[in-house]
DNA sequence: TATTGTTATACTCTATAACTATA
DNA sequence: TATAGTTATAGAGTATAACAATA
């Protein structure tokens, strides 16, 4: 309805920097960035999957489902733990971890046993075919991995390594699934507020 | 079929400390992480996404959602963008800003006016409401941020962000969506390998 | 009773694609 | 033709809950 007059003219490039409370900008066209700890993780977590997926797409892998391989491949790896000790590893459920298993089982990759010792419980481990594919696949997830972190040099990629490893050491408890997300309070559409104004 | 004998015993405490390639660990009852750099965000983030989750549950705000606000706060943000700016500053679709502020104007925090100079584009803002929302929920936010960052020295806090900061701005390319992801080979199910032995 | 795993279901985040309105 | 936004649909990631088998 409102034909948008009282609107101010759009301010694309601000004469106030953003997010005052961080260091400056420097990339150019690059928009302002949030500095919250939590925005940047976003991103961070964003790159490093888009550059990862393209290096186990030709393999039809997830960068869940490699890190499924990696956790059992027999040179780096425990092979022959079970599906609550990768569940624990890769940080997700146990009903995740079952349909991971059971998606990479199907094509052949693992084999889960029962274990003798408890027979509750599914010892893990990969096929021939498995290995084969982790093998192959390895060498091109490490580059893309590298090529994340290529505009550092290799001291400072050591060090962003440390650090993150001692956060998320030290917030094991949240590093973790289960801990009840917010319960989305089923919003009936507009049930608290009035409605915005769109022409 | 098989009773799982041939099967050794589980190796929860193996012997050789797994994914050689990285530091050390440290705390006793963390599982091993693994080194990828994708692995490590990927936790990363969950904690992030844990912990602020908490602090906005009971404004009932996701962390994006939170991200709209602060990026049209009045004081630090840049209210008068349209939604297309909101996008590459989120580092997410269109369409999805799209739902974001469509749910966000259902709950009277945001408005949507018709750009006068150029009608095509929508020009967002915060309600007052809005506003005071972003207020009152921003002091929890920033606490829980500071939270998962709290292992870390002053020191080490601001080195994080800057190498954070320099890995998302030059991988700027990666940093936003539209990159096609793998399409998944739509597999009919145990189409490419034999069946894995359970008994 | 507690634990391992399975299955069903669902929600968040995010993408693609086809569409409308405007430029 | 190109761009801003919408809508529909989908899939990855991940959660909760109820269940079965085993301890």
């Amino acid at each position: 309805m409102s034909s948008g007059h009282s609107i101010p003219p759009r301010r694309r490039s601000p004469a106030a920097p953003p997010f005052q409370d961080g260091p400056v900008r420097v990339a150019a066209n690059v928009p302002p960035l949030r500095r919250a700890t939590t925005a940047l993780a976003r991103r961070f977590h964003q790159i490093c999957t888009t550059i990862v997926s393209e290096s186990l797409a030709e393999a039809d892998l997830t960068p869940l489902e490699f890190g499924v391989l990696a956790y059992l491949n027999p040179r780096d790896g425990e092979p022959g733990i079970d599906q609550n000790g990768l569940a624990v590893r890769l940080g997700i459920e146990r009903s995740h971890v079952s349909m991971l298993v059971e998606a990479l089982g199907a094509r052949g990759l693992l084999d889960r046993h029962v274990n003798g010792e408890d027979r509750r419980a599914r010892v893990l481990r990969l096929t021939r075919k498995g290995g084969a594919l982790y093998n192959r696949v390895l060498p091109g997830n490490v580059a893309a991995n590298d090529r994340v972190l290529a505009p550092l040099a290799s001291r400072e990629r050591k060090l962003l390594h440390e650090l993150l490893i001692r956060v998320i050491e030290h917030n094991a408890e949240y590093a973790r699934p289960g801990i009840k997300r917010r319960r989305r309070a089923t919003r009936p559409a507009a049930a608290d507020g009035p409605r915005s104004s769109l022409e």
